[in-house]
DNA sequence: GCCCAGGCGTCCC
DNA sequence: GGGACGCATGGG
């Protein structure tokens, strides 16, 4: 299908945006989105996007996926006058969408992500979804077959051995991901069933899981949830609050769309480095 | 070889 | 409640 869409959806910039690890753009310049069983290729052209999904995917799964139903340009426009830094900011991450993903996914993902650089997360999972992730044959916008491996489901991760997964590049983590993995198999954490808990009540549920403190959890909060309102604070964050906010958290005034605010921030100050 | 990475658990106060 | 410390491993 296509879809007549230009403002608010850089795909290169979502891409590097630092939330999802599994997006990339092929030799072709199409992108890759993977997310739970579902599979997407993307063209950008000059007039919108050619997308490999047909009209009622579009609406029952990849529209909310991207948060199509928000209006980004209006969060901008909210952004306080005064607040230079956040207002360049904003400008060049424009074309960002807080993507809603995978709630599992987004766990094992952030898991994984504590004391690693986005490159060597991206390996890592990579490495998990080759061991134990379900591989599916899809058809690009060429019509060619490609061959995808799925995030691994608990039940698959549980059947990989410790060595197995120590290939994976895990480190420390690996006892972190096998005790998730073992409560969500077992039905003792139903991830689904946090949709009914408010932010708070979410947060400290995932707090819950070895492995998951304040940053990770609102990270899953914010990419798996939807829960725009939470903002993690990560290295790249704290030196921004350091050096343009006198070490003051400055989330708390943007509310609901703290979580956006939050990530124009770091995608411009991992982009920028020397802002 | 060195430094650091979208932090966290533990220990200690 | 907050501060120091160790942590496995890969990228730059």
């Amino acid at each position: 299908m296509e879809l007549r869409i230009k403002d608010d959806f850089d795909l290169k910039k979502i891409e590097n945006s630092g939330q999802c690890f599994r997006v990339r753009e092929l030799e072709n310049g199409d992108f890759l989105f993977i997310s739970g069983k579902e599979v997407l290729f993307i063209r950008e052209k000059s007039d919108g996007f050619l997308l490999s999904c047909d009209e009622k995917k579009w609406e029952d799964f990849w529209k909310s996926y991207f948060d199509f139903g928000r209006d980004y340009s209006k969060i901008r426009a909210k952004i306080k006058k005064e607040d230079e830094f956040l207002t360049n900011a904003a400008e060049f991450g424009k074309g960002i969408r807080i993507l809603k993903q995978e709630k599992w996914e987004m766990l094992i993902s952030f898991i994984i992500s504590q004391r690693k650089s986005i490159p060597a997360i991206r390996t890592s999972i990579e490495r998990l979804c080759e061991l134990a992730g379900e591989k599916i044959t899809v058809k690009d916008l060429e019509g060619e077959k490609k061959e995808i491996f799925l995030f691994p489901e608990p039940k698959a991760l549980l059947k990989a051995s410790a060595e197995e997964l120590d290939k994976c590049g895990l480190g420390y983590r690996r006892d972190y991901i096998v005790n998730a993995a073992r409560l969500v198999a077992l039905k003792e954490v139903s991830l689904n069933s946090f949709d009914n808990l408010n932010d708070e009540e979410l947060f400290n549920a995932l707090n819950e899981f070895k492995g998951v403190g304040t940053k990770v959890a609102n990270c899953v909060c914010l990419f798996g949830y939807g829960r725009t309102g939470r903002a993690p604070v990560d290295v790249w964050i704290n030196k921004v609050i350091e050096r343009f906010y006198n070490g003051e958290n400055p989330f708390g005034y943007y509310g609901e769309n703290a979580g956006i605010i939050q990530q124009y921030m770091f995608y411009y100050a991992k982009e920028i480095k020397n802002f």
